[in-house]
DNA sequence: ATACTTGCAAATGATTTGCCAGTGT
DNA sequence: ACACTGGCAAATCATTTGCAAGTAT
């Protein structure tokens, strides 16, 4: 597990692809390493370590530990990265063949996933203002979702 | 310290000024809290916890503790509120007469101050795509300073 | 006098680290 | 065989909480 500065991002199309890269990496293939692929295939979102520490279903349970510690080193690999949508735990998901950025609602907690390009205008308005080159899917963006805007008397 | 749900923010213009919002919403004078209000006011920018506590100069040294507290009491208060710079620690400022928002270069970490308006295009960029009222308040904007977008290999 | 605050220790939650036994290759 | 990993306990970091002693009003 000795990767240190991130890869360029790899979209994986399969899990079996996930382990080709493992081995092409000169990392091995591991039972904990399996499971946490399967656990992000298996997730619609971005998940916690927590999450995919605990199994599910098939899907046997691991030391939250081990998760952590795969978990950076897949996304060392380039294969997974991580987001943080408030005060809690990170989330973690595979990364995707076209690229993702989160916005998180300050009052439901909603995750939500955007294509990176539909914030393009956005990002440009910042640039020009503050020359300033921003990524929303590290750090989110966070406010209110249209729902929660709509009924917050707060 | 019963004050739980924010009030309306409070842009303080002195230090006396603070000591008076506490009079009036029923809370204790002392020195503590003086020395918190003491350490935001010298401060040029959003501080740690930590850093108050240390003290500096003239102003003592007190208790993490009690700074965490009373940030959160003066937060509540309306007169304080904090951002998210990073990984690390939260910072924490004094609420001012025209908002703030915060840029983080995700490179060189500095946290750069920006009055709200100038973010209204982007904000509405971001209303009209996603429906989203975005505040880069309390988790900041964050991406490549200008300096470190141009010198950057990675 | 009495409720609000502080200090100090201990608890929490998220994540990391040390170390030795276990196992891919 | 041997370097890479996993499990488990303990360490860290930021922050919160419990409680008895201190103090503003």
């Amino acid at each position: 597990m000795t990767v240190a500065p991130h890869r360029a991002p790899i979209a994986l199309a399969s899990l079996e692809e996930g382990l080709e890269v493992l081995r092409r990496e000169g990392g091995r293939v591991t039972t904990p390493r399996r499971i946490v692929l399967e656990a992000l295939f298996a997730a619609d979102g971005p998940v916690s370590a927590e999450h995919i520490a605990q199994g599910q279903g098939e899907r046997p349970s691991l030391e939250l530990t081990s998760v952590y510690r795969n978990l950076q080193y897949l996304e060392e690999l380039g294969i997974v990265r991580h987001v943080h949508a408030g005060h809690g735990a990170g989330l973690y998901a595979l990364e995707t063949l076209t690229p993702l950025e989160y916005v998180v609602c300050e009052h439901c907690d909603r995750v939500e996933a955007i294509d990176a390009p539909r914030l393009d205008r956005a990002r440009a308005e910042i640039r020009s203002e503050l020359g300033f080159e921003v990524r929303f899917s590290h750090f989110p963006l966070v406010g209110l979702c249209p729902r929660c805007a709509a009924g917050s008397s707060r």
